[in-house]
DNA sequence: CCTAAAGTCTACTGATTAAATCTAGATTAA
DNA sequence: TTAATCTAGATTTAATCAGTAGACTTTAGG
């Protein structure tokens, strides 16, 4: 039941990317977050790309370039990502809703395997699907805040780029400002009487 | 968060053997068991020798030989088994509880994908380690006889060894019997209401 | 008692993918 | 022009998935 690294390393940068807009910064070179969550600079690179394909980052090129979140963090889920970088978030094809695929057993419908992985599925989507990108860098932000941690990208890089428009820190729109209250750590999180 | 082929194979074959061992069939050859759920023969052979090592199969050699279960079905949970064939259950190595493993961030108390991780791992195993093949047996069962479906290893073997004692039909014991209600498809078609 | 058949068990081989590294090229600011 | 940066592709290493070949075990039949 794994995540691939490369699945991680790129939620991993997303939610970097997240934070830096967050703080100010509009682009991050690839080094920066390599050095931040400590990932093979190389191979990360070629995650950029991916992300930068799938729509969900941009880059600017030449010295001084770096990357950023093409949309807004509260407009990206996380199994979105997943699902791009690592496929279905179904444990087994034939109970992928986004991409089945029928399976080696004869009788799907008396399968009892099927029905199993049919709820752990449902139990994956229902967290992956329902946060954002902004709520794990909200819960993050406001843990390192209230322990007074330092803030990565808080620096800016030495000649910041004119940049059309700035991003400004806004507040974030995540779950708990859209659904329903549900159990999980990231929830109880999310309210202000938990951090 | 892929089930590896591996993990899937084994569980099917289990499964098969749970069910046999339940119609009253003490002993199943693998060539029996790939054909049933379609699988390559002599991977099946490979994940059976795991399964061995486990402790989770016996088998009998030779001539009429063949595998079943090592313990009742009830006494096998699922998680188990796929911890056993696929490692830990975690999305990634820093939230498992049984296979913890310090992970690239340099922070783990500040990072949130690890919190939302950690919610994903627990949904998991709230599954996965909550049923038992006996449980997914039942469902199985339960619902192939509902729909009048013919029951697999129903035919005994052409000569059927002595068997010391031969492992006799009973109640399965699953979750239903065990634990509180949740939501989920398999705990619901273990009620009786809703076969 | 001997042997053939039908099983499990063991080892090796190859294809494919994941994970990472390496090398080189294209682009931009200073 | 040069250094820093993204971009692109080839290469390496390990694991997964599966198939092949055969050795070892047991039963059935002569």
């Amino acid at each position: 039941m794994k995540l691939s690294k490369k699945g991680e390393y790129a939620l991993r940068a997303l939610i970097d990317l997240g934070i830096a807009a967050e703080v100010g910064r509009s682009l991050v070179q690839v080094t920066e977050l390599a050095a931040n969550e400590r990932l093979p600079v190389k191979f990360l690179e070629q995650i950029m790309q991916l992300l930068k394909e799938a729509g969900l980052v941009e880059s600017e090129r030449g010295k001084y370039g770096g990357y950023r979140l093409a949309r807004p963090a509260g407009k990206i889920a996380v199994g979105q990502v997943v699902r791009f970088i690592d496929g279905p978030l179904a444990p087994i094809g034939c109970v992928s809703q986004t991409a089945y695929e029928k399976c080696s057993c004869p009788d799907e419908t008396h399968c009892g395997l099927r029905m199993l992985m049919l709820d752990v599925r449902n139990a994956i989507t229902s967290i992956l699907d329902r946060y954002s990108l902004a709520d794990v860098v909200e819960v993050t932000l406001r843990k390192m805040r209230r322990d007074g941690v330092a803030l990565p990208f808080t620096q800016p890089l030495r000649n910041p780029r004119p940049a059309g428009e700035r991003r400004k820190p806004g507040r974030l729109v995540g779950a708990s400002a859209r659904l329903q209250p549900v159990e999980g750590l990231i929830n109880n999180l999310l309210g202000d009487y938990a951090i």
